[in-house]
DNA sequence: TTGACTTTGTTAGCGGTACTAACATATGTG
DNA sequence: CACATATGTTAGTACCGCTAACAAAGTCAA
């Protein structure tokens, strides 16, 4: 029974090195891992990875291409827990975006700081485009309104915004160790009724 | 008349580094620069940074701290444009703060996507703590009330991070090229309406 | 089965980068 | 002027991204 003999071929590189990567950049930053890291970790020489990827950026890509799959999952799993309507609905998706946030710190700093910039990749947006749908739908049922509502949109985005900017400031520890005194669930109850009164009936 | 004879010191050295790193990540990005590449710009060896600064980071510290000490100072700017108690006041920090984020995208990048992550500076969260203070004071001004009343610090944070996570989105193209239909001034409007209502008066 | 083709590994090596050590030159102060 | 200090240089190390040339393993048809 050969469990893990030394194989010349891996069979599963291109996965167990996303993998690797993820770790390193959770582990050491989002800059803090190389190329060289992950092979060691995956045990295969520093030339392995390109004959599965193009160069480091492409590496890069499917990690956080990884990560945004994982983080649209949650969304969607955190809204379908409550009935459409209800506002916790609203606070739940708000809170799944954080928790992820919180949880793949690296990764999230990635997918939305773009780490190197100006990346041109259009798998990345789509998916980017994906998330947002969940709020724009999230927000319609609410509201009982149209999906091409321009008040829906602009709520939704407005909901995306808060969230997404208390998920940054909250990362680096500028909300906690300032003289931020709100906690995060009123936070996020402030914020949807803000942009989501109960009252909307029409 | 010597204009630049080539002196074996350069006398400014330090402020010039800063300066072309501020220019590479500007026009490569926030990874898309290097000390050599800084040196050859400033016309010195790749060993003489190092007698002003420790290593990378601190360089990168320097760079980032003087993007802070712009934005705040725009940021006060624009506050100063508007008497207390004017909402427009309000929408005018917002812009401040967005316009910085797109004429400085890398350093905004750095400044809040933490680059290297975990940066353990002091002198950055202090800055970044100053930045919140004129929030907190333009608010407070505005709802007639203290700097230490809760609802002025939940109010100010949320406005900073409605501003703040538009600045990121709006800078990799997520919110002008996917749906989102809402124009920055209606944004930044309906924001300052939703957590500032005019009605305050107590 | 076998033998050609493809896939996926290897080693060796190039050029670029961060950083250090040892040395050289300018500056300022008694 | 003499000497200490500040600020530059050259030379060298170690690591990294990436490529080229080669080797082993899997695939598939005759």
């Amino acid at each position: 029974m050969i469990e893990k003999k030394k194989k010349y071929h891996h069979g599963d590189l291109k996965e167990q090195l996303v993998e690797s990567v993820r770790q390193l950049i959770e582990s050491h930053g989002p800059d803090g891992w190389s190329i060289a890291e992950a092979c060691r970790s995956a045990g295969v020489s520093t030339a392995a990875p390109y004959k599965h990827f193009k160069d480091r950026e492409e590496i890069l890509h499917e990690v956080i291409l990884s990560g945004m799959r994982r983080m649209g999952e949650a969304m969607q799993a955190a809204a379908d827990a409550y009935p459409a309507g209800d506002p916790e609905r609203i606070v739940a998706l708000g809170k799944s975006y954080i928790d992820f946030a919180r949880s793949e710190p690296g990764i999230f700093a990635l997918m939305f700081g773009m780490a190197g910039s100006r990346i041109e990749a259009p798998k990345l947006t789509e998916e980017g485009r994906g998330k947002f749908a969940i709020v724009i739908r999230v927000v319609a049922e609410h509201m009982g309104r149209s999906q091409d509502d321009p008040a829906v949109n602009a709520r939704a985005y407005a909901l995306w915004c808060a969230v997404h900017g208390h998920s940054f400031l909250a990362l680096d520890g500028k909300a906690d160790k300032t003289e931020i005194t709100v906690s995060e669930d009123d936070y996020l109850h402030l914020v949807g009724a803000a942009f989501l009164p109960p009252t909307k009936t029409d």
